[in-house]
DNA sequence: CCTTTTAATTAACACGGTGTTGAATGTATC
DNA sequence: GATACATTCAACACCGTGTTAATTAAAAGG
């Protein structure tokens, strides 16, 4: 039977993946290489090129299975109950899950959102967002028919959501997850006030 | 005199600048090479290194100029009138400007901000943005006496507006700088409405 | 226990980019 | 013409890359 052997490699390619996100916390994916990954890993620089083609294909395997993961939490949120939830000041479980998904991937999350990672990765993330979720509650809105003006009200919300993640992912775990999830509700409670504020 | 000599230099630096974001824009700055830089300016490469010490320092460069630029239109914002406009539904000029350079400068900046470009440029551009502006309209509200909460306020909104801007840079110059200082005025009002909506 | 299969190691290779050097060449100023 | 500076050029040692072939290690099945 292969399944030993390839459970072996597979062995192999998470030690490679934990020492990779490790260096690029420490100098930044630009910086990181080939070679250091192996010295880290103490693994021959050989092993890597049976595993991956270079240092980009490994991000991408990694970035594809953090993407993945978020997308099967957003899926399970329910824009109508959702937005109940909001209604009613309430905490809706499913949003709370996202952050706790978020909070327990922090460390590879953070790499690669972070100054020295990769910045393709943030545009992934907003689709994720935008395609599951925003773009049902978006399109229910009548001044939403606008094409052009849906685009940007789409990057406007999508960018802040992953804005106020970024926030909280580099102050650590100081909050947890309820917390975030929390705050998150308060600021579209604020954002909706902002208008009679001016007023 | 020496600053014919200076004028010189800056003509070579100049030259560099612009062929290497053509290069960023092409492969994106990871993949930049000092080599690559000189053969696409037609320099030789050791006149490179006359004048960066690397092609960081030549990307740290040109971020500074951009960013200088951006905070000079941004302080010339008056919280008060921007609201005042706002509130009135009026264009404000000092808004109009701060498009009407990112248009100018679409080039660079699409090529920094982009998806090949440098992720911890966003965060500076956030920061200008943040300082100048949102500090002093946020911390008014009552709401954002909580420290916490106003640090997560703050992610949100300045990386909604760098969201809406690059958004705006991908697609190109097809709407002109005030046409997108409108669609900017229409999300806030559009944001402010939400609760209605959700009601 | 021995054979087969696959994973991992090792050393060597050519290649290409780096950053620096010293000497030479151009070029504008005084 | 002498001076000062920008630029060129060739050469240097260094380092990371991706690939190769030969070797060792380990697990599986007969």
């Amino acid at each position: 039977m292969a399944s030993i052997h390839e459970e072996m490699g597979q062995k192999t390619k998470a030690h490679i993946q934990h020492h990779f996100i490790a260096l690029i916390e420490a100098e930044g994916f630009a910086h990181v290489s080939v070679k250091k990954i192996a010295e880290r890993a103490s693994i021959n620089r050989g092993t890597f090129y049976l595993h991956y083609a270079d240092k980009y294909e490994l991000m991408d395997q990694l970035q594809r299975q953090l993407l993945e993961e978020l997308q099967a939490r957003i899926s399970e949120i329910l824009p109508k109950e959702a937005l109940l939830a909001l209604h009613q000041q309430q905490l809706y479980p499913p949003f709370v899950a996202i952050f706790q998904f978020i909070g327990e991937n922090a460390r590879p999350l953070r790499a690669i959102l972070g100054d020295q990672g990769d910045p393709s990765f943030a545009k992934k993330m907003k689709r994720v967002f935008g395609e599951v979720l925003l773009a049902r509650l978006i399109s229910q809105h009548p001044a939403a028919q606008d094409e052009e003006f849906r685009k940007y009200m789409h990057a406007f919300l999508t960018s802040a959501i992953l804005g106020v993640i970024q926030e909280w992912l580099e102050n650590c775990e100081e909050q947890p997850a309820e917390e975030m999830a929390k705050i998150h509700f308060q600021i579209l409670n604020f954002i909706s006030q902002l208008r009679t504020f001016i007023q």
